[in-house]
DNA sequence: TTAATGTTTGTTAATATTCACTAACATAGT
DNA sequence: ACTATGTTAGTGAATATTAACAAACATTAA
C-alpha cells in the first residue's frame, strides 16, 4: 500500500516506542524529534500532521496482524496447526518489536480521533473474522469439535492471546512470550 | 475504604464518562468542570490534582471488579456456577454503568503515571488470581477437567470476557452484553 | 437574640508550561 | 536552478494549577 521513506519508518518506529514506554501522552512532536535526532519542524517535512503519523502507525500495525498473516503456507496442513502457527508467528513478531505489541491491543490510544479509531476497529474485526472462518473450516473437516460455536471459540482464542500479550507488555516483557503462547495453544489443543 | 463526598462521586463519574466517550484526551479539568457545572478551580476544592481524580476512578473500578465480586453467596454451589455468576454480575454492572467498562480494560489510559499504572496492574493481577484459585478448587472437587492448567483456563475465560467487553464498548454498546456473556459461558461450560 | 468567627464551596483572573504547527531562511546534492 | 531536508524563532491555543476574593452557612460567645 503506502510506501514509506526510511525517515518516515524511523519516525513511525520512534512514535511506537514512545507510546510503548510512556503511553499516548508521551507521543509529542518534541519527543519524536528528540528520539529521531532532528528538530521539531523537520518532522513536518515527512508527515503533514500528527494524525498522519498515527495513520502510519496503524499501517504498520496492519502489517503485523493483517490479512496475509493468516494465510497458511501449506493448504493441506491441519487446521489446528494453522491457528497455532499464526499466533506463534505473531508472538515472534511482537518479541522482535515489543512496541507494536504495546500499541496493537490498546485501542484506547486512538479513541480521540474517530478516523483512527475506526481503522483500528476494522483491523480487530478483520482479524477475528479470519479466525472464525478458519475454525469453521476446521469444524467442517472434523478437525475441531463442532458442539461449540466458532464465534465463541474465536473469542476465547483471540481473547486469551490478547490478554497474554497485554500481561507481557505490562510486565515489561519479563517472560518469554513465544514460549507462553505455545503453552497456551497446547492447552487449547486439548479442548478443541 | 476511601469515602467520597457526593461532589467527589459526581466528578469521578463525569471523568469516567469523558474517558468513555472521548478517550483519555477528553479528560481535562475544563471538560470535567463543564460536565459537573462548576468552574475549573472549584474542581480543586474536591481533589488536590488530576492524578487524584484518576486515583478516584481506580478506586471506583476496584469496587466493580474487586475482591468481593468473586466471593460466592453460597459456598456449596457448583464451581462452574460460581464463575458463571461472577462474570454475569460483572456484565450486569457494566451494563448499568458502561463508562466503567470502557475504562476498566484500557490500562493504556494510565500508562503515563507509574503510580496509576501499578494500581490498575494490581487489580488485573488480583482478579486473575482469584479466577485461577476458583478453577483449581473446581479441579480438586472434580467439577472441572484437570488435564488443562488452571492458569491457561483462566487466561481463556478472563481473556474472552475482556475481549467481549472491549468489542461491546467499541460497538457503542450495540448488543446485549449480559446475553452475550451468558452465551460465552454456555460454550465454556461444554469445555471445562 | 445577636454579633463574631471560621469553614465550605464557589467565583474571576492570572500563572507558567506544553502543545501542534508555521514562517523564513540555510545548505547540500542533483 | 531546483528540490529535499534541515535549521532557528516564533505562533496561538490548551493545559493544570494558583491567587485573591465572595457568598452561604454553622458554631460559638456576649
Amino acid at each position: 500500500m503506502t510506501n514509506f521513506t526510511d525517515r518516515q519508518k524511523q519516525i513511525i518506529q520512534a512514535s511506537l516506542d514512545l507510546i510503548a514506554n510512556y503511553g499516548i501522552h508521551g507521543l509529542t512532536i518534541k519527543n519524536i524529534s528528540k528520539k529521531v535526532g532532528i528538530s521539531e519542524p523537520a518532522i513536518y517535512r515527512h508527515f503533514e500532521s500528527k494524525t498522519d503519523i498515527l495513520l502510519g502507525i496503524i499501517s504498520k500495525i496492519k502489517e503485523s496482524s493483517g490479512m496475509d498473516s493468516f494465510v497458511p503456507a501449506d493448504e493441506t496442513k491441519n487446521t489446528i496447526a494453522i491457528i497455532r502457527e499464526t499466533f506463534t508467528n505473531r508472538a515472534k513478531r511482537f518479541t522482535k518489536n515489543p512496541s507494536i505489541a504495546a500499541v496493537i491491543f490498546s485501542e484506547a490510544i486512538f479513541e480521540n480521533n474517530s478516523q483512527l479509531y475506526a481503522a483500528i476497529g476494522n483491523i480487530m474485526e478483520e482479524s477475528q473474522m479470519k479466525c472464525v472462518n478458519i475454525i469453521k473450516k476446521g469444524q467442517n473437516e472434523g478437525q475441531i469439535v463442532d458442539y461449540i460455536d466458532a464465534e465463541q471459540l474465536a473469542l476465547m482464542i483471540v481473547g486469551a492471546f490478547r490478554l497474554l500479550v497485554t500481561k507481557w507488555h505490562m510486565s515489561k516483557n519479563s517472560f518469554d512470550l513465544e514460549e507462553q503462547t505455545k503453552i497456551l495453544f497446547n492447552a487449547l489443543e486439548k479442548i478443541v
